[in-house]
DNA sequence: CTGCCGCTAATTGGATCCATGTCTGCCATG
DNA sequence: CATGGCAGACATGGATCCAATTAGCGGCAG
């Protein structure tokens, strides 16, 4: 949260992106906590620009879903409830089952091998993460991200993609990642999931894909539910 | 385009999402056509405002993928490809089926009744629409929205209405209701498909009634991606 | 006559200023 | 001693000001 200047950001594309982005990446990490305030001045001090750009930014994270804006109080990292995470994964669901589908017809070799890899990587990674002396545990989503994300790039339709994004963007990052490190097993099931999706796939068999996509993507939303269920009995709020 | 001074609008929320609805709607309605430039300016003009709430709005309906912002050079309204089209039809197709396939479960007679009525409403306001004469052709869409958006209140999935709507939101209004009332064939097989979708979700057959709505929303998207094709032939900015 | 160059006007984007609304803490009062 | 009201600080939201970039246009040279 501390100093961190914008080395060079005329690159051609608006500043406003620019913040929303860093904004964005901060709350994803883990780095923003959920329910925290978000002060405009604060922000604008922190990137070294004025409060305007990062208003729009904080409007663009509005309509994303990612934080509540409310008029004169300011804004506020949303707290999702556990319902509304069930909703949203059931969405998440159908759409990934979707891009499984369509990946079938479109996938080749070389990008099954990535998927293999990826999911190996994921599973050792979430392992190492888990033991004590690790620097930091946060950094395991990424590498679970490359195998969704492969999945929906081969499917070929940014439309999709881009509602993927929207629903994955409402619930910050880091909560998952540490459902892989800490929950042996739910790492466990997450590697064994992917692992049937990949086989579906490369056999060709779309409805099984998409089918055991739709059941894995449920079944995390689950998971994810649960977390945020114990989160409202404990009383915190930073 | 004239003048039309925001009444009150200090009603608690923000003004900015006020202005987002007002460009939003207008350009929904086709008041303002798509490919249009969007002065700040002339905007805030016609609210009576200054141009920081203006840019605001336009940033959040750039987020929503209605208008393209260039950097220095302002916003116009996005004009979609047809394959855009297609794409975000085979996203909405899957979207309604999982509306439709939840509506089963929980749909009561009284909304079974409001689908029918409004089914019959929208197939008769297209013909008037259509007959010459008819003052504005351009407000039969409404009427067929009630029909989606029944069954996707009744699905009670918050999010899923939310990510149905973000697509929806993509595309003017007016161009699917011209459509209706343009077409005669587009506009019987409306008709046909809502009756058959309806029927199915009566008698409680989950399964027939996504497929059904899911054949139904990719056929509508090939419609209207056809308009597209024959619009981008036709060599007209305004 | 055509193509390139520079200038000017217009428009967007960022910074600053000001008004409005909200929260905190103190103080008076029942 | 608790509660309600009042005042001040503080943060947001809108307006205005200023800089930067771009497009449009006219002149000039080839």
């Amino acid at each position: 949260m501390s100093e961190e200047t914008i080395g060079e950001l005329s690159s051609g594309h608006a500043l406003v992106d620019e913040i929303a982005a860093r904004i964005r990446a901060r709350i994803m990490s883990g780095d923003i906590p959920i329910g925290a305030q978000l002060r405009q001045a604060e922000l604008a001090n922190d990137f070294g620009v004025s409060r305007t750009p990062v208003r729009e930014a904080l409007r663009q994270l509005q309509t994303g879903g990612l934080i509540d804006v409310v008029p004169n109080r300011g804004a506020v990292v949303r707290v999702p409830a556990p319902w509304e995470v069930r909703e949203a994964y059931e969405v998440r669901a159908e759409l990934e089952a979707l891009a499984a589908a369509r990946a079938v017809s479109r996938i080749s070799q070389s990008d099954i091998q990535r998927l293999r890899v990826a999911n190996q990587d994921m599973y050792d990674r979430s392992i190492a993460a888990g033991r004590p002396g690790a620097e930091r545990a946060t950094n395991s989503r990424p590498e679970n991200d490359v195998f969704h994300d492969t999945i929906t790039t081969v499917s070929a339709n940014a439309r999709l993609a881009r509602a993927i994004e929207e629903i994955n963007e409402t619930f910050p990052r880091n909560v998952s990642a540490q459902l892989l490190v800490n929950d042996d097993r739910h790492r466990e099931e997450n590697y064994q999931e992917h692992l049937r999706i990949i086989d579906a796939i490369e056999r060709g068999d779309a409805e099984a894909a998409s089918a055991q996509m739709r059941a894995h993507v449920i079944g995390a939303g689950e998971q994810l539910a649960h977390w945020y269920e114990r989160r409202s009995s404990t009383v915190f709020t930073a």
